[in-house]
DNA sequence: TAAAAAGTACGAATTTTTTCGTTGACTTAT
DNA sequence: ATAAGTCAACGAAAAAATTCGTACTTTTTA
């Protein structure tokens, strides 16, 4: 998907993209264990996903060891623009700033994070 | 899904609230005409799908005349509330501050939105 | 070095989403 | 009032996502 411009991880997927961007590469098992503290999944289901990701073309896959290792094919933020892209379009009808109101109203952001959004801004609006 | 507190609207499900909310209640026809400038659908797929997400609680429907009439059963704003907050968590490791700067990147936002979303961090911070 | 452990591949079952054909009920225009 | 058009219900099938059992391979360890 990646490859021809459609990325468009599911959830499941999108969980294993944001422990291999968290942790670094990992092979099957690390991953496997990782998602199991918040749901129960069968090794060889995280295998399988694992393995269709990368025919996607959403991971890499090292398999030159016996343990495969397996790694994002994806930067975080390329794919996070995407994702916000895709539910700008989406949920609310390309207005960025509905969303940006969303964001700050639907959880607590901190002072700092505020003061560095403004920054943000200011240096959007100076160009 | 509505009910018991889920609410995860797939794509194309996602794409029939946007109409609802935009146009107000309609019949199928109607959803089914707006759909399809984009993607051609049948009619009977946008109904199934549209009883379908009456089952889950995502519409309601007024069978009362010959034409059901079909309307979101979520307003705009916690569905929107509900989308941001499940990618910040899925896609941003919950910071919303970088949420809003893939946002802010990810498409052009005209300065008086800009402006906007400045005062509404202030407003924010005032308190 | 042989048994146990850890790993991958494969295939199949299950569930969910998406699609649409057919049928029968209701409306409208003739 | 009847033919043509519009609509909802239903079922079924295709496609996609998720799950896991089993078999086979490699590594570790006793």
């Amino acid at each position: 998907m990646a490859r021809n411009g459609n990325f468009k991880p599911t959830d499941r997927e999108l969980t294993i993209l944001r422990i291999l961007w968290d942790n670094g590469p990992c092979t099957v098992r690390q991953v496997n264990e990782i998602m199991s503290k918040d749901s129960n999944t069968g090794y060889t289901t995280t295998l399988k996903l694992m393995q269709i990701m990368t025919e996607k073309g959403l991971l890499l896959r090292d398999d030159s060891q016996f343990k495969h290792v397996y790694k994002p094919a994806v930067t975080e933020e390329k794919a996070q623009k995407q994702l916000v892209g895709d539910l700008l379009d989406k949920a609310f009808s390309g207005s960025a700033e509905k969303l940006v109101v969303r964001a700050l109203s639907s959880k607590k952001v901190s002072t700092k994070e505020l003061e560095r959004i403004k920054k943000l801004i200011e240096e959007i609006e100076r160009k």
